[in-house]
DNA sequence: ATACTAAACGGACTATGGTCCGCTTTCTAT
DNA sequence: ATAGAAAGCGGACCATAGTCCGTTTAGTAT
C-alpha cells in the first residue's frame, strides 16, 4: 500500500497466507483456525504470519475486510433507508437490522477478531461503526451521542448476536424488532 | 455444600487457595493471576486448583461472591429505589447506577470471570442482572423484555465500562447520565 | 557481475490455560 | 484395628498464541 516496494518474497508469502486462510476457515471454520495449522498449509514459517498479521484477530480482520467495506460503503454512500437521504431515526433502524444480519453472515469471523483484541473496540469497524451511530444520535438530540452509542455499539455485540441467534434459539427476527422497538422509542417521534 | 461431607484435606485446601489467590490478586491484580502461579503459592497441584474451580473464570467467580451477592441483595430486596417498591423505570435507572459503580469496583474480577467463559453469559451473576432486568421491563410494557433486557446486560457489559473508564477517560457521571437517559426514553412517561 | 543492506524468513522457545491419570489420603463399615 | 472404596491430589503433559534472533534473500548501487 506504501511507496516502499513490498518484495516479491513478501507478496507471494502474503498470497499463500490468504488462500490458505480461507481454505481453512471454509473447512474447519473460523474457531478452528490455529496460526501453527495456518502457517504449515501455506508452507511458511510461524514467524511470517505474525509479521504479516501481527495477531490472529488481525488475520480475522484481514479475512473480513471485504464483506466489512461492503457494508460500510452501504450506510455512508449506498440509497436510503441506510445511506444517507433518510431521518436518523431511519437510518439507525436500518443500519442494526443490517448489522444483525451482517453479524450473522459474518459472526465466527467478528467473535475471532473480537476475542484476541485487548479491547473489542479495536476492531476498526467496530470504531467506524461507533463513529457513525454517534453522529446519527446526535442529529436525533441525543445529550451525549459518543456514550449512547457506545451502549448501542455493544448491544449489536457480535458475541451476543451470535451467541443468542445460534446459542439461545432466538430468529433473527425477534433480534430486529426489537432493535426497532428500542431505537424507535429511544429517539423523539419526528 | 450438598449432604456428603467435604473430606478434611479438601477443605484446607480451598482455604488454602481462596486465601493465596485474594493475597495474589490484591498484590499485582487479577489481571496478572496465573493458575500456575496460584498453585504454586498455595503450596497445591495445578490439578487441584482446577478441580476445585473448574477454570480461571470459575475462581474469578468465586473470589467475586461475596460482594456480588451484596449488590444482589440490594436490587432483590434492599430499599427502593433499587429494591422492590419503586416504579420499574425507577428502579432500572437504579440498578444501571448500581452496576456501574459495582463494575468500576470489581472490573478486573469481573472482566477475568467473563473472558475466559465461552459465552460471557455464563456468568452466574450476569444471568441474574439479565432476568431482574426482564422482569422490570415487561412490567414497564416492552413488547419483548427478555431481547431488550439483552441489550441492556451488553450495554452494561464490564469490559465496556471498564474500557470507557480507564482507557477512554470517560468520567463514570457521563455513564450515568446516559444510562438514565437511555432508560428515561426507553420506558413510557409515568 | 559483485557486494551490500534492509527486509523477510523460519522455527525453536516461552507463557499459560487446561487435561489426564497413577498415586495417596480420608472416611466408613466391619 | 483393618480393609476397601471413593474422593482428592499433583505434576507431567498438551494445545495454542505470541516472541526472538540467527540466517537467507530480494533489491540496489557500483
Amino acid at each position: 500500500m506504501g511507496a516502499p516496494h513490498e518484495r516479491s518474497d513478501a507478496a507471494r508469502n502474503r498470497e499463500r497466507l490468504l488462500s490458505a486462510a480461507r481454505d481453512l476457515v471454509a473447512e474447519f471454520g473460523a474457531e478452528a483456525l490455529t496460526m501453527d495449522a495456518l502457517a504449515c498449509k501455506a508452507h511458511v514459517g510461524k514467524g511470517t504470519v505474525f509479521r504479516r498479521f501481527g495477531s490472529r484477530a488481525g488475520l480475522m480482520m484481514t479475512l473480513l475486510s471485504d464483506s466489512e467495506s461492503e457494508f460500510q460503503q452501504g450506510f455512508m454512500f449506498g440509497p436510503p433507508p441506510l445511506g444517507p437521504g433518510a431521518a436518523a431515526k431511519e437510518r439507525l433502524i436500518a443500519f442494526g437490522e443490517g448489522r444483525i444480519y451482517f453479524v450473522l453472515e459474518n459472526g465466527e469471523l467478528l467473535k475471532a477478531a473480537g476475542a484476541a483484541t485487548r479491547n473489542r473496540f479495536d476492531v476498526p469497524a467496530t470504531k467506524l461503526s461507533h463513529r457513525h451511530m454517534e453522529i446519527l444520535l446526535r442529529e436525533a438530540g441525543i445529550a451525549d451521542p459518543w456514550v449512547m452509542a457506545m451502549s448501542l455499539t455493544y448491544a449489536l455485540d457480535p458475541e451476543r448476536i451470535v451467541d443468542d441467534v445460534r446459542v439461545r434459539g432466538i430468529s433473527p427476527t425477534r433480534l430486529t424488532d426489537s432493535w426497532r422497538e428500542l431505537i424507535t422509542r429511544l429517539l423523539p417521534a419526528a
